[in-house]
DNA sequence: TCTGGGGTCCTAGGACCC
DNA sequence: TCTGGGGTCCTAGGACCC
């Protein structure tokens, strides 16, 4: 195999960026295929949720199978049972496999693909557990192959677009995947991210879609609006109503009108319809923040069974985060009313900490606003992470250092991380009271909105604030 | 047919500091 | 005492994504 040189048209080619998106294709219905094969084939549905032969939960994800018959992501499982009865149950034609999500198996599953990507790249900014960027510039070109076969079946589109190395390359990628792993992927080939996320869904499934910089523009052109990342159904209305449908409508729009409406994001929005796109492909990152929330069967005001659901998400969030050795600075919940209304507390510290109880109580002390309150779903989060194995602030004012011999929590090597976790042996017989006191003390420190935290009957923040 | 769970980023307004 | 401007941090909400 030999390629040209550029000739003058492609001359833009040359030191243009080669950005690779991975797309897994339906990939949580891959992952039961792969320990399941039977499912092959098949509708399949992968609910979160969901409970084998119960109707509850939502769609994380539908087979191409199931998509046919109108099954969409999110959609509530009681839906997708109406018109698709489960094939364990019923002789019906068509019938569907539910099966619910085994996170745990997808992440072991990802782990093996996230392998080869980084196998294939220099860099790989890991976007979800099905998803990725690859900057493979140093790896391949968007010069010409000569195969001397104009017809050789070409995935990209136009029949007479000559083929980059670059689509070599990622063919390579995606046959990597598919023989290594034994999951289909889509993937998309662009000079900049933003294209390339849009090339990847193209062609879904099992798809390749390459688009040279020459290309961007007249590729991205007649596309409708929502294939932009970044617009979703309410800036797409909204630009429906300023008469922009496109792509190349919004390329053309005025500036100024759009910031009017969406502010910068507008000017943004306008440089991705352009393909103008000049952000780095960078390792993914630390997490900001992490939380857990669930949904309760049905509406419920019964002030107990939120603080049981309460105490346990703040458990499980609390155990999550020390797992992944992030401290927190800010504790918050989620409360979820009829029909749909998202409302948010939150309560900052003054420094970071690993500390369970505390997670539990400012919880608590947030929900305690809504304690009335009619509540579908309830969540728990921490955020302000900290990964660095720094200090932890204190309530009695000394710091970690001070303890470092006492080893009072080194189940969770969170000791061999070089720090002490004071919380159990400190806070296990605090009451919610001195924790709010120890809150509003910080006051001083310039940053709590007093008017923020929920009060509780007070005094004595003097025996906890003299230390300083 | 009412809607699961886990995230990110942006904006606006208020408190506070210099 | 009044006034202004710039900057930061915090909370809350919203839009979006997978």
């Amino acid at each position: 195999m030999t390629f040209d040189a550029f000739t003058d048209a492609d001359s833009d080619d040359a030191d243009a960026r080669i950005i690779l998106h991975v797309d897994m294709d339906c990939f949580y219905a891959s992952c039961e295929r792969l320990r399941e094969p039977a499912l092959r084939g098949e509708p399949l549905v992968v609910g979160m949720g969901y409970e084998a032969g119960e109707p509850h939960g939502a769609v994380a994800t539908a087979s191409y199978e199931a998509r046919d018959h109108g099954i969409e992501s999110a959609q509530p499982i009681s839906q997708a049972l109406a018109v698709l009865p489960r094939a364990a149950e019923t002789n019906a034609d068509p019938a569907c496999h539910y099966r619910s999500v085994d996170l745990d198996f997808y992440e072991e599953v990802a782990s093996e693909l996230k392998e080869i990507l980084h196998d294939c790249a220099d860099v790989v900014r890991e976007v979800s557990i099905d998803e990725a960027y690859l900057d493979v510039t140093d790896r391949t070109s968007w010069g010409l192959v000569d195969d001397g076969d104009a017809d050789a079946g070409s995935d990209d589109g136009g029949a007479d677009d000559p083929r980059t190395i670059a689509e070599g390359y990622a063919r390579h990628v995606k046959q990597r995947i598919s023989r290594e792993v034994g999951v289909p992927a889509s993937v998309g080939v662009a000079p900049n991210m933003a294209t390339a996320k849009i090339a990847s869904d193209h062609d879904k499934p099992d798809g390749l879609t390459v688009v040279r910089p020459a290309e961007v523009a007249a590729f991205l052109g007649p596309l409708p609006v929502a294939a932009i990342h970044g617009v979703g159904p309410v800036t797409e209305r909204e630009l429906a109503e300023l008469g922009i449908e496109t792509a190349s409508d919004l390329a053309a729009a005025d500036p100024t009108v759009l910031v009017d409406r969406f502010g910068e994001r507008g000017r943004e929005l306008i440089a991705r319809a352009r393909g103008d796109d000049d952000r780095e492909v960078t390792p993914t990152g630390r997490p900001k923040s992490l939380s857990r929330e669930s949904a309760f069967t049905e509406t419920t005001e019964e002030p107990a069974a939120k603080r049981e659901r309460v105490s346990a998400l703040a458990a499980d969030v609390a155990a999550r985060a020390r797992s992944r050795d992030a401290m927190y600075q800010t504790v918050g919940i989620k409360i979820v009313t009829p029909p749909f209304d998202v409302t948010t507390r939150a309560s900052s510290l003054s420094g970071p900490v690993d500390d369970p109880n505390l997670v539990e109580s400012i919880a608590l002390e947030l929900l305690d606003e809504f304690v009335d309150a009619p509540v579908r779903k309830l969540g728990v989060r921490v955020s302000n992470l900290s990964f660095a194995a720094g200090e932890q602030v204190r309530l009695d004012g000394f710091d970690a250092a001070s303890l470092a011999g006492e080893s009072v929590d080194d189940a969770n090597g969170v000791a061999a991380a070089g720090w002490a976790d004071p919380a159990p042996v400190e806070h296990a017989v605090d009451t919610d009271a001195q924790l709010t006191d120890w809150i509003d003390d910080e006051s001083d420190g310039g940053g709590t909105d007093d008017t923020t935290q929920p009060a509780t009957d007070d005094d004595g923040q003097s025996s906890l604030g003299s230390f300083d």
